[in-house]
DNA sequence: GTGAAAGCGCTAACAA
DNA sequence: TTGTTAGCGCTTTCAC
């Protein structure tokens, strides 16, 4: 068995609330005294047992990620960031998959309120679904009246509830993104959507929209995949063959731009000579495709960053703050003026 | 304050173990007392305090994952792999980066002790430095006797310390590769190893120096880079200046080949007509960069989903098994026969 | 500056 | 089938 307290402050002759308090230097202890219990906690190899420290203490040194899959590099950046402000902080990560599943979404709150996190970002696009929303929206006030610092990172807040938001810009970059792929000539112009009923999705789908209206054009033609590579690729195929007339296409992240570009390579379509093709999020790989991708940045690492210092305590938030992450228009050479 | 045991066992009107008991379902409660005490539950928004159990029960519900980078896609995909198979054991998975710093890999270790995890499996290769090595033992060994299980995925347990390995084939991998490159007849090949003193990086450059000395050539030209794009860019960029006779460029894996096909092409020397190149790892973009890579497939996601099977528990062991992982060559576009 | 002792909320004997 | 009752290992008043 692992030494205890108990077996430490009997070897330096001490109570267990000396050894405590050396342990987490909160109160004054004579210079021989912690002397003395350092070398007892040597000696022994002394480990804390976390679970009896977070009992004791009421939160736990812990703080909860939800991604959607932490093996897409959108969330895994994110994930990334928000680890390394949690470590500096020396707080754990638990990091969560929910595959964009509502119920797991809400089954990972739960597993991370149970242990009493001592804080949870949030990140991705949420669901839209009311009932959804006011599930998440209760078990988000549970932990917060348990004094769980909750922050959301690329999602809004659920009505009602008051955490601070990492916001980005998906909305503002989408609308850049197209008015540039309109100001070189386009007309016709096939948008490949993320899974609808998210608010990422929804973001940067009204957009887009909005800079086609500003050019009076009629509406796009708009596809829903799910953000995957391979929905990007088979949405396409459907494309060029429903709407052959396209000269270009814009996809809702890089993911699915880069299942774009496989698609038309492979139909022998070139890029961007017969269509120009743009993604979102200018992911790494975005600069190692070729045609390289011209996209739109979005500071996800700064963002969770961010979001991970406020979950753990070592950034405060004054209330009103509205933490805006402005989108960047990355033009490469994926896109150019029709033919 | 949230709800306790006692405050569902007093609205109940039932003790505090029958509680327990309906909660984790381990004894017999009759029907009524089930059907009341759910009731109770339900009413006072009971969520169980996990720490308390953790320490009543001496275990947590938490495995730990060790690893570089969560951004990296060598590491995501591993790490989202041993996540999924520990949320179907009901557990919740701390991710951990180290960017290949031993101080960090024992703080982290130490973490997940003292969080007394029920599993840890440590990725990726591991320093090769002996007095590192003793320390990652000691503590592994610590851990053992902890009860905590703990498995290797992608490097060697330490001598001493009796563990599972998933173990990927770096070396035949490697071997294979390079024999492929030699076979459509590259005789002058510059080598871009990972970080000097890693068990990966000496894994896979014996492999590939077994390949070329059955060749009877003399030792390929290697270089050191860190596993990154960017130390792929500039060793590239370093054998174009020093070794201008080269006609292909093998690297200890994809994220630097990527880089060295980005120098390459800023450049202006074509890939492969001027010089073939070659990763590792078969990385989601391996088949997005023009030319296709030529690479080793690795099943990372297969092995590391073993892992977290058997660090969660959910999968048994029989202690000779050597979970071995074999690589698979992918010829793409990017190796051709030299000029 | 240090110790005694009362919990923190749960599990698991042991009884009944 | 259910209740009683010790702890699990730590933090934290409250005394001294």
């Amino acid at each position: 068995m692992a030494a205890t307290l108990a077996d430490v402050a009997a070897r330096a002759g001490v109570s267990t609330a000396t050894v405590s308090r050396v342990l987490n230097g909160n109160y004054p202890v004579s210079a021989v005294t912690r002397e003395r219990v350092h070398r007892a906690l040597g000696e022994l190899e002394y480990v804390v047992n976390g679970p009896a420290r977070a009992l004791a203490a009421a939160t736990s040194e812990v703080i909860g990620v939800i991604v959607n899959d932490v093996s897409d590099p959108f969330f895994s950046i994110q994930a990334s960031g928000t680890q390394w402000e949690a470590a500096s902080a020396d707080l754990l990560a638990v990091i969560c998959n929910t595959a964009g599943s509502p119920s797991d979404e809400l089954k990972y709150i739960s597993m991370l309120l149970r242990q009493r996190v001592r804080g949870m970002v949030l990140t991705g696009g949420s669901r839209e679904e009311p009932e959804h929303v006011r599930a998440i929206a209760k078990l988000l006030g549970q932990a917060l009246s348990a004094g769980t610092r909750v922050v959301m990172c690329g999602r809004p807040a659920p009505p009602g509830v008051d955490v601070p938001c990492v916001t980005f810009d998906n909305e503002g970059g989408a609308r850049t993104l197209t008015r540039h792929v309109l100001s070189v000539g386009h007309t016709r112009i096939g948008y490949i959507a993320g899974p609808p009923g998210n608010t990422t999705t929804t973001a940067r789908l009204a957009g887009h929209r909005q800079a086609v209206q500003e050019q009076g054009l009629d509406d796009t033609v708009v596809l829903h995949g799910d953000f995957s590579r391979a929905s990007g690729f088979d949405a396409a195929l459907e494309l060029l063959r429903t709407s052959p007339d396209l000269t270009a296409i814009v996809a809702g992240n890089d993911l699915m731009a880069l299942g774009v570009i496989a698609a038309l390579r492979q139909r022998g379509v070139r890029v961007p000579e017969d269509i120009s093709v743009a993604g979102f999020d200018d992911l790494p790989a975005a600069v190692d495709v070729v045609p390289a991708l011209t996209t739109v940045r979005l500071p996800l690492d700064q963002g969770a960053r961010r979001a991970g210092r406020i979950a753990s305590g070592t950034e405060a938030v004054t209330s009103l703050s509205r933490l805006w992450m402005p989108a960047e228009l990355m033009v490469r050479e994926s896109v150019s003026a029709p033919a």
